[in-house]
Formats: structure tokens, C-alpha cells, sequence
DNA sequence: GTCTATACCCTGATAGAC
DNA sequence: GTCTATCAGGGTATAGAC
């Protein structure tokens, strides 16, 4: 990873700004270019066209590695007390999806996810899935070891994730993030999951 | 209500379904106006700028007056059997957002919630907060009556809603509804609250 | 790699005849 | 209310000098 960033880097930063603002098609060339520092015809040294640009920010943030960015020792340690768990790891969740990059190109998939651009698809479920994935081998296990009720860990899986993202979509309208009151949110959802599954 | 459509009912109609299919800023007046079957100038008769229609969209569907189109004598005779009435309540609500009116506006306006076109606030919110107050009264009335365990009808009907909308989300983006499908989802949420929930 | 210059099309919007 | 005609501005993209 180099130091300075390269036009063509400064460039998809730029897009993923002005299109997660404001939206692929209300964004030119021109206002990506001006804010680069750089002509419009430059642009095109780096990327082909303005779908090439888009699609490269889809390919680069796509994959989130939620297995790295979440489970560490630590809160794999928390399996003891699950309710503690729960919380904990909703709470890097609700964290990671709070970081400026992730938060943008959660915005833009939101945005784009019907427009279908150059025909690809651009669904929020190929964002989810990974985390469904995730949250269903976690509460399987928990069900084989007794821990909570015997629940397909599919279903268990939509209903935990369900609440936290409908709570963090909704706090992504207004820019003023207040997590604290997410993290309210979030725990009163965890509470009332938690006691849906005890034994 | 007259028989023949208007040409500014029109033009609001076709601007619906083109919007909703690709975006307010990706479709043009000349779209518009070539499905109309008028010249883009003739648009200008009827509304003084793209905003207004897409602004009078807005006005015209916001609201869904879930109380009247779901509130069934028939519905609130099940109330004596809550789970039943819970899936039939669910299957309803699943069936108007199947409608192809409601749909296309549901995602434009999940399309362009954050352009904050013309600085108004395009929500979701908005469009879940009705449902979300007639929830919450029909969930506390439960509770009320001891029919529920006692928790806050807030937490209850964003609990209830939250994975309702996210099935309907996602099941948007393909346009084949597989509304069977998205029913038997449904109906496995509602058994999963209904467990969480009954005393 | 970036620049200037430019081609060429589409955009929203207006003026004025019918 | 709809038409033709027209406008200025902005859109993507290319050519060629430096």
C-alpha cells in the first residue's frame, strides 16, 4: 500500500463520496474531476467511462470480511455469557457499519440497488448475506450446544439481523449519527431476541 | 373519479413508473413525455418543473391509510385467536405492498430517500411510522389485555415490523414478486414472534 | 498523465403560433 | 392545451500537444 495516493485512487474516493451525496446519475464526470484537482479528460486516463468508475467502487468495497473485522478472541472468549455476546457483537456491527467508507457504499448500494447499471445487479441482500452466513453458524452452534431454543438458525439469523439493520438504515437518512441512541436501539433489540430464544 | 385519465394524471402516472424504474435523475422529461404522447413542452402546461412532478408523486401516495385497508371487521374478529389474527394482519399488509401502485412507490421511494430532492425529506421512515403506530396500538391492546407478555408496544412493533419490511425489501429487487414465497416467510416471522411473545 | 480544445448529444425550460 | 422552434448549459467522451 503506497503512501500517496494516486489519482486513480483519489478519483474512486472522490465518486464514492459525490455518488453515495447524491446518486450515480446526479453525478458528472465534471464534479468528480473538479473536486480531483483534475480535468474531466484526465479522468478518462484512469477509467474508461462513468460506469467503469462505479463498478470499480462495487468490486473494491464488496467484500466486507466479517469473520476478521468482528470475531475476535475476545468476544469469541464472551461465549460463555450469550446475552453479553449478543450485545458485544451488535455492537461491532453497528461500529463497522458506522466507519465512513462503509456507511457511504452502504448508502450508494442502497441508493443504486434498482438501477441495475451496465446490468449487473447491485443488491443489498449480497451485502446481508455474508452477515446472515455469519449469524446463522453462530446461533446453529448455539442451538447444538443447548445454549437457546431449537430454532432453524436460518430464521434465527433474519430475526436478529432484521432489527439492527432496519435501525441503522433509519439512522443513515440524517447524517448526525448519534450512535448512543442506535446502540439503545440496538440493545433493547438484543434483550428482546435474547429472551425469544432462552431456554 | 373520471372515467378518462386526465393528461396530467397521465403524465403523474407514467412519471411514477419511470422514476421507479430508474431514478428521478435518470429519467428525463422527454421520457416522460414521449410515453405521454406529447411534446415536452405540453408537460410544462400541467407542471412547472420536473421536482413538481416528482413532488406531486410524493403528496399523491404518501398516504397509505393502513386503518381502512387493513383493518377488516373480519380481520378484528380473529382477534380472539391472536396468532391467527397476526399472519392474516401480516398477509394483508404483505398483499398492499404488492400492489403495483404501492410497490412502485415504495421503491422510489427507497430509490431516492437520500437525493433530499429540493431539501424535503423523502423517508422511508414516514412510510413506516403509520404502520408503526397502528402496530404498536394493536400490540399494547394485547399486552393490555394479557394476551402478550408485558413489553413496551414500541420495542413489540418494531419487532414484528422490522423483519416484515426487510422480506418485502428484498424481495423487490427481483420484479418477480413470488409473493408465495415471500407468504411463507411471512408466516415463520409471525410464528417466531408469536413464540416470543405469548405467555 | 495531464492539459486544451472540441465534437456531439441530451437536458430542462421558454416563446409564441395555432 | 398542444404544437414547433429554439436556447443555454451541461453531459460523456475523444484527439492531439506537452
Amino acid at each position: 500500500m503506497p503512501k500517496l495516493k494516486g489519482t486513480k485512487e483519489k478519483i474512486l474516493e472522490t465518486a464514492l463520496n459525490l455518488f453515495a451525496q447524491s446518486g450515480y446519475a446526479a453525478t458528472s464526470i465534471r464534479d468528480i474531476s473538479r473536486r480531483v484537482g483534475i480535468r474531466e479528460s484526465a479522468v478518462y486516463n484512469h477509467f474508461k467511462s462513468k460506469e467503469e468508475i462505479f463498478l470499480s467502487i462495487i468490486d473494491k468495497y464488496r467484500f466486507l470480511d466479517l469473520n476478521e473485522k468482528i470475531l475476535s478472541d475476545e468476544l469469541l472468549e464472551e461465549l460463555t455469557t450469550p446475552q453479553r455476546f449478543l450485545i458485544t457483537f451488535s455492537n461491532k456491527l453497528i461500529d463497522l457499519w458506522d466507519k465512513p467508507e462503509e456507511k457511504k457504499f452502504m448508502r450508494l448500494l442502497l441508493m443504486e440497488q434498482f438501477s441495475r447499471i451496465s446490468g449487473r445487479e447491485i443488491s443489498v441482500n449480497g451485502l446481508l448475506s455474508e452477515l446472515r452466513t455469519l449469524c446463522g453458524m453462530i446461533l446453529g452452534e448455539m442451538v447444538k450446544h443447548g445454549i437457546i431454543k431449537k430454532i432453524d438458525p436460518e430464521i434465527l439469523a433474519d430475526e436478529f439481523i432484521a432489527p439492527l439493520f432496519l435501525i441503522r438504515a433509519e439512522f443513515m437518512v440524517t447524517d448526525e449519527s448519534s450512535i448512543s441512541e442506535v446502540k439503545k436501539l440496538v440493545e433493547q433489540h438484543v434483550n428482546f431476541f435474547w429472551n425469544a430464544v432462552r431456554l
